[in-house]
DNA sequence: GGGAATTCTATAGCGTGCAATTTAATTGCG
DNA sequence: CGCAATTAAATTGCACGCTATAGAATTCCC
């Protein structure tokens, strides 16, 4: 029976993660554009925000991304002027990144996106919460399993 | 308050996706290593297990990508002997997609992934069900508000 | 029938993501 | 103290994923 095949695409929660990713990472496209930032590179502010002046492996751990991915992007950032690249004057590994006042500017523009988000997807901010968290435990099973 | 922060990274869907999709990858990598396959490229293989013989367009609508995504993809698996391509005789815009002989034996080593993915989420398949379709339908209204 | 518009695939360019390696700095330990 | 192990960041190489564009085939429509 097709209706029981373990490979079928449509039953499969990977993949439905995967295309809702996509889904809306185009959904920002146009928001993101108007900031002059890809995904990425948004959710790096979002960190920085938050709390400013951390070392790229904390950015790193914070988002789940390793230096292969981040440097480049920091850099990026940095040749735009909305971040700086400092090492650290105590411990010269570590390279501290720290907003630059166009980079804290952004932040008034980018309230505007979960604004979006909430209209796209109806305003039940309720059933948004509780996909957030069905995510996020999701997530560290599959973190847990990986060490096992 | 930091609690009611529009912006606060913790309280995003958007990222509890992303950090949850890019988990979803990491816990794949090794089970797929051992197919020698990506996880896009394993997502091309289950929808030519259901349905051979598509189109390179049928093909991207089916995984939400477009050609110039599975394009060098496909052009990959091909170099391999996982897929024949060819253009249609009747419509030479068109190229078909046809699995080979080991492109078909890929499946059969493919049923043990599944397998590991119900065990890491603790065999609860309702729950899983449940967050499957809740995905299914964000990506509809994600995809939705970018028309309207 | 024939030119315009559309459709399908391919290509180029850019920015992720990740593994593996390298280099430099720091820590740990005998 | 001094050397080994560890840590942080950067770099290289490969595979997406998307936009924009190009080129060829087909369809539309007068």
């Amino acid at each position: 029976m097709a209706e029981d095949d373990p490979l079928k695409l449509d039953s499969m929660l990977c993949f439905a993660l995967y295309a809702a990713g996509h889904a809306f990472t185009r959904f920002y496209k146009p928001r993101l554009d108007a900031l002059g930032l890809t995904y990425p590179q948004y959710l790096v502010f979002l960190v920085l925000w938050e709390s400013d002046d951390l070392t790229v492996k904390a950015l790193g751990d914070r988002l789940f991304l390793d230096s292969g991915t981040i440097t480049p992007l920091l850099k990026r950032l940095e040749a735009r002027g909305l971040v700086r690249r400092q090492r650290d004057a105590v411990d010269e590994r570590q390279v501290r990144i720290l907003l630059t006042e166009a980079g804290r500017a952004l932040r008034a523009q980018a309230l505007a996106i979960p604004l979006a988000v909430g209209t796209a997807l109806g305003g039940d901010a309720e059933a948004a919460a509780a996909m957030r968290a069905g995510l996020q435990q999701l997530r560290q099973r599959l973190d847990a399993a990986l060490e096992g």
